[in-house]
DNA sequence: GCCAAAATTCTTTTT
DNA sequence: GAATTTTGGC
C-alpha cells in the first residue's frame, strides 16, 4: 500500500482521520490521482472511506470545496455525507456546490445553460403526474386509444430512452414499435417538444440535456472539466448509460475520478442500471487503480455466510469475499415457515416484542419485504398489538393529494406559465368548470399562444362561456393576480396560508366527511410549517420538485417497516425477511420479463437483505398467500435452498405442516418437492387458521355464487370465475329477498336482463347489477 | 356538471 | 380488496 506521506502542515504527521482505517481502506483513501475503483462488499466500510477521501483531498489542499464533484444517488446519501465530512474537517463543506444527486447537480448544471437546451433558467421540473398528464393529452390529440396504449407504458418507454441518453433523433430506427403501430419516437418528439413550451424539464431531462449541452458545446465542456479537479461517484453499480456518459463526459480530461461500489448490490437494473458500468471501468480508464474492500464490520460470521452462499449461485460477478475477525459466529440465521401472512406477522410481532422485553431497542429491528403491498398484514398487526412501528420510505408526503394541490397553486402563483399546475388545480375546488369549458380556455389560450392561467382572466371578458364558468375563471384568476401581488410584501407560510384559505382548499377539505380528510388539512399545515425553512418561495419549490421527502423523524423507538430496496445502505441488528416464496421473492415478473437476468438481481436482492443484519436475520415463509385478493399456495422460495445448510436454522411455525430439515441443499429444481404435499394434507390445528378459514370461505363464496346459468358451454377462467355465453337468463325471480354489497337486504321488483330493480330496505328503489346481489 | 355506482386494474422495486 | 377510472342517471 501507499507509503507517501500525507502533506499536511504543520508536523508532517499523519492526519488524525486516517487512523482506525485498514490497509485497503486507507489505500482507496489516499490514492487520490487518476482513476480509482473500489470494489466495496457490503457492510465493509464504505461511507467512511468515501468521506474521508473526501475530507482527505480537502485537508491536502488539493483542491477546493467548490472543485469537487460528488454524486449519490440519494438525497439521504448527499445528506450524510455532508455531515461526515462536515464532522471530519469541519465547516469548509458548505462550499460544497457540487456534492449532491445525479438529479441535483444535472438540474444545476441545466438551469445555468437552460438556453443551450431551448428552456428559460426558472424552468419547472415535473413530476411524475405531470409527466402523465401531459402525456394523455398527447396521445389524445393524435387520436391514439390510450386504452390500448396507455401513457404509463409510453412513458416507461421514454424514460427508457432517457436513461440510455438518446434525444428523439438519436433513438434508432424501429424502436419503439411496440407501442401505437410505431409512433412511439413521433410521440417522443412530440413531447420533448411541448416540455421546452412549458418552459419545463422531466426528470429524465435532468440528466439528457446537461449531456447534449456538454457534446455540442466544447467551450462548456472545457469549463466543467477544467473545474472538477477530483469526482467521486457512490453507487457506481447503480448508474445508468446516460449517467455513465456524464461521468465521463466530465471525467475525460482529468481522469480523476473514483468510482465505489459493489457489482453484488445492483439492484436496479429494471429503472435502467446497468452493472456493465462497473464491470468495464478497468476498460474505459485503463490504469485504473482497484481496491477491493472485503472485510466486514457489519455481521456475524454466520449471517456473511448465509449471504455469500446466496450470491455465490450469480454468475457474471467481479468476485468478492467478505470475511469478519470477529470471533462469536453469532446466531444462526434462521429459517422458518408459516402458514400465511397472518401467522408470518405474528410471530414477527412476537419475537420483536420478546426481544424488546429483553432489552433490545425496536429501531435496531427492520422488516425488509419484497413488495409494498406485503406491509399491510404487519401494520395491521402492530397496530392491534400497539407496538410502535415506522413505515420507511412510504407514501411520500409531497406526493399527497392534498401536497400536491397545494404545490399547485404555489407554482402558477410564482410561476404564471406553468399550464400543467394550472390545469390541475382549476377546478379544485369544484368551480363548476367541466371538460366544455376548459376545451375552449385551452382552445382560447393556444391561439394566442399564452399560459393559461392568463387566458381565464382575458376568456372571462369575452362571450365564448356560460356565465357560470365565465364567472368561476374570472374570479380565479382575479385571485391569482392578488396572490401574485401578495409575493412580494408577505412572507411565503403565510402567502401559503392565504391561498389555501382564500381559494377554497382548507374550506372544502373540512367539508369533506371522508376519514382522511383531517390529516389532510394536518399535512397543510406541515407543508406551511416546510417553508419557513426556505429562503424564498422558489427556493422552496426548487428543494421540492427535487428533494421530494421531508424528514418525518417520528420520535421514539420503533421497529422499521420497508422493502429490500428501501433498505439498501441501512443496517440493523435484527432483520426479518418475510415473504421468501417463489413467485413473490424471487418475483414471478422479474423473471417472466428478464429471466436469468431477472433472477440473478432478485438474489441480489436477498443478499441486500441478508446484509443489513449485524446479528440475527430470520427468514420466513408463508404456504398461502392472498394476491389481488385471490388465495394462492405458494412453494418456500429457491433462495432458502441456496442457503448454506450449516449456517441455517430451520423451524417450522404453529400452523405450517412437514418437517423440511433434509433435502435443502438442492440446487435444481425440485425445493419445494414434499414440503406441501399439494395443501391437502395439513393436519389438526391448521384447519383453525383465520387464512384457512378465509380461503374456504372465499372459496364457497366463488362456487356458491353463480347468478346467472348460462347455456351452452360455460368457460371458465383462471380465476374460477365463471364467464358466460350471450344467451344467459338471470338466476333471479321477483319478488325474492337479495343482499348487496353496498345497499344491504332488499326485495327484488322487476328483473332488466342483467340489471334487476330492488327495493332496498334502507336505501329505496335501486337498479342494481346482478352480478354484485346474492340470495338473502 | 355532478355524483354515485360500476367496472377495471392493480401489486414490484424509485431518483 | 382497495383505489382509481369510467359510466350513467339526474
Amino acid at each position: 500500500m501507499s507509503t507517501q506521506p500525507i502533506p499536511l502542515a504543520p508536523s508532517g504527521a499523519e492526519p488524525r482521520y486516517l487512523s482506525g482505517l485498514n490497509a485497503e481502506q486507507r489505500e482507496a483513501v489516499v490514492t487520490i490521482d487518476g482513476p480509482v475503483l473500489v470494489l466495496a462488499g457490503a457492510g465493509t466500510g464504505k461511507t467512511r472511506v468515501l468521506t474521508t477521501r473526501l475530507a482527505h483531498i480537502l485537508a491536502t489542499r488539493r483542491a477546493q470545496p467548490w472543485q469537487i464533484l460528488a454524486v449519490t444517488f440519494t438525497n439521504k446519501a448527499a445528506r450524510e455525507m455532508k455531515e461526515r465530512i462536515g464532522a471530519l474537517i469541519g465547516g469548509v463543506v458548505e462550499g460544497m456546490q457540487w456534492l449532491g444527486t445525479f438529479h441535483s447537480i444535472g438540474a444545476r448544471m441545466l438551469r445555468r445553460h437552460a438556453e443551450l437546451a431551448g428552456l428559460k433558467p426558472n424552468f419547472t421540473i415535473l413530476d411524475m403526474d405531470d409527466q402523465l398528464r401531459l402525456m394523455k393529452q398527447i396521445i389524445a390529440a393524435e387520436n391514439i386509444d390510450e386504452k390500448r396504449w396507455p401513457a404509463r407504458t409510453l412513458a416507461a418507454l421514454i424514460d427508457g430512452w432517457k436513461n440510455k441518453a438518446l434525444s428523439p433523433d438519436d433513438v434508432p430506427e424501429g424502436e419503439g414499435h411496440g407501442y401505437a403501430n410505431g409512433k412511439g419516437i413521433t410521440l417522443y418528439k412530440m413531447y420533448q417538444a411541448r416540455l421546452k413550451s412549458l418552459n419545463a424539464a422531466d426528470f429524465g431531462d435532468l440528466l439528457l440535456e446537461p449531456i447534449n449541452i456538454l457534446r455540442k458545446n466544447p467551450a462548456v465542456l472545457e469549463e466543467y472539466q477544467a473545474r472538477f479537479h477530483y469526482m467521486l461517484v457512490d453507487e457506481y453499480q447503480d448508474t445508468n448509460v446516460a449517467q455513465y456518459l456524464w461521468l465521463r463526459l466530465l471525467a475525460a480530461k482529468g481522469k480523476n475520478i473514483c468510482v465505489v461500489g459493489d457489482d453484488d448490490q445492483s439492484i436496479y437494473a429494471w429503472r435502467g442500471a446497468e452493472v456493465e458500468n462497473i464491470l468495464r471501468f478497468e476498460r474505459d480508464f485503463p490504469g485504473a487503480k482497484v481496491v477491493r474492500l472485503e472485510r466486514n464490520y457489519r455481521s456475524t460470521a454466520n449471517i456473511l455466510s448465509a449471504a455469500s452462499g446466496l450470491i455465490a449461485a450469480n454468475r457474471g460477478r467481479l468476485g468478492k469475499t467478505l470475511w469478519t475477525e470477529t470471533g462469536e459466529p453469532g446466531d444462526r440465521v434462521r429459517v422458518k415457515g408459516v402458514w400465511d401472512a397472518e401467522e408470518e406477522a405474528r410471530e414477527v410481532a412476537s419475537d420483536a416484542e420478546q426481544m424488546k422485553r429483553q432489552g433490545h431497542d425496536l429501531s435496531q429491528m427492520a422488516i425488509l419485504v419484497r413488495a409494498s403491498f406485503q406491509m399491510r398484514e404487519f401494520e395491521d398487526r402492530f397496530l392491534a398489538l400497539g407496538l410502535p412501528y415506522r413505515v420507511v420510505g412510504g407514501p411520500r408526503f409531497y406526493e399527497r393529494m392534498e401536497i400536491r394541490d397545494a404545490m399547485a397553486y404555489l407554482r402558477v402563483v410564482a410561476q404564471g406559465d406553468d399550464d400543467l399546475a394550472f390545469e390541475r388545480i382549476v377546478n379544485v375546488p369544484k368551480r363548476g368548470l367541466g371538460d366544455a369549458s376548459l376545451q375552449s380556455l385551452h382552445h382560447y389560450a393556444r391561439g394566442r399562444n399564452i399560459p393559461l392561467s392568463t387566458a381565464a382572466g382575458e376568456i372571462s371578458q369575452t362571450e365564448d362561456l356560460a356565465p357560470k364558468a365565465r364567472n368561476a375563471l374570472s374570479s380565479l384568476a382575479a385571485s391569482f393576480v392578488r396572490w401574485r401581488d401578495a409575493v412580494a410584501h408577505l412572507p411565503h407560510p403565510q402567502l401559503a396560508e392565504m391561498i389555501l384559505e382564500e381559494s377554497g382548499y382548507t374550506d372544502m377539505l373540512k367539508a369533506d366527511k371522508s376519514p382522511e380528510a383531517p390529516g389532510r388539512l394536518e399535512n397543510l399545515k406541515e407543508l406551511v410549517r416546510a417553508m419557513e425553512g426556505y429562503e424564498s418561495l422558489t427556493a422552496f419549490l426548487e428543494h421540492v420538485s427535487l428533494v421530494m421527502e421531508l424528514e418525518k423523524n417520528e420520535a421514539g423507538d420503533r421497529i422499521n417497516l420497508m422493502t429490500l430496496h428501501g433498505a439498501k445502505g441501512l443496517e440493523f441488528d435484527t432483520v426479518f425477511l418475510p415473504g421468501w416464496e417463489e413467485g413473490l421473492f424471487p418475483s414471478q415478473r422479474t423473471m417472466d420479463e428478464s429471466g436469468i437476468a431477472g433472477l440473478e438481481e432478485e438474489r441480489r436482492l436477498g443478499y441486500v437483505g441478508i446484509t443489513r443484519a449485524k446479528k440475527r436475520a430470520r427468514i420466513s415463509f408463508a404456504a398461502n398467500r392472498r394476491i389481488h385478493g385471490q388465495w394462492q399456495s405458494a412453494l418456500p422460495s429457491r433462495f432458502i435452498s441456496e442457503l448454506p445448510q450449516e449456517e441455517i436454522e430451520s423451524l417450522a411455525g404453529e400452523g405450517f405442516y412437514g418437517n423440511y430439515g433434509g433435502g435443502f441443499r438442492d440446487n435444481t429444481n425440485s425445493y419445494g418437492s414434499g414440503y406441501f404435499g399439494g395443501g391437502n394434507a395439513t393436519p389438526g390445528s391448521t384447519y383453525d387458521s383465520p387464512g384457512w378459514r378465509r380461503a374456504q370461505a372465499n372459496k364457497q363464496q366463488a362456487n356458491q355464487n353463480p347468478t346467472r346459468r348460462s347455456y351452452g358451454a360455460p368457460v371458465i377462467d383462471a380465476k374460477a370465475k365463471v364467464i358466460v355465453s350471450e344467451s344467459e337468463i338471470s338466476l333471479f325471480n321477483a319478488g325474492e329477498r337479495i343482499f348487496h354489497q353496498k345497499f344491504g337486504y332488499g326485495r327484488i321488483l322487476a328483473i332488466e336482463g342483467n340489471k334487476l330493480v330492488v327495493d332496498f330496505d334502507k336505501a329505496g328503489t335501486k337498479r342494481v347489477m346482478d352480478g354484485f346481489v346474492a340470495r338473502a
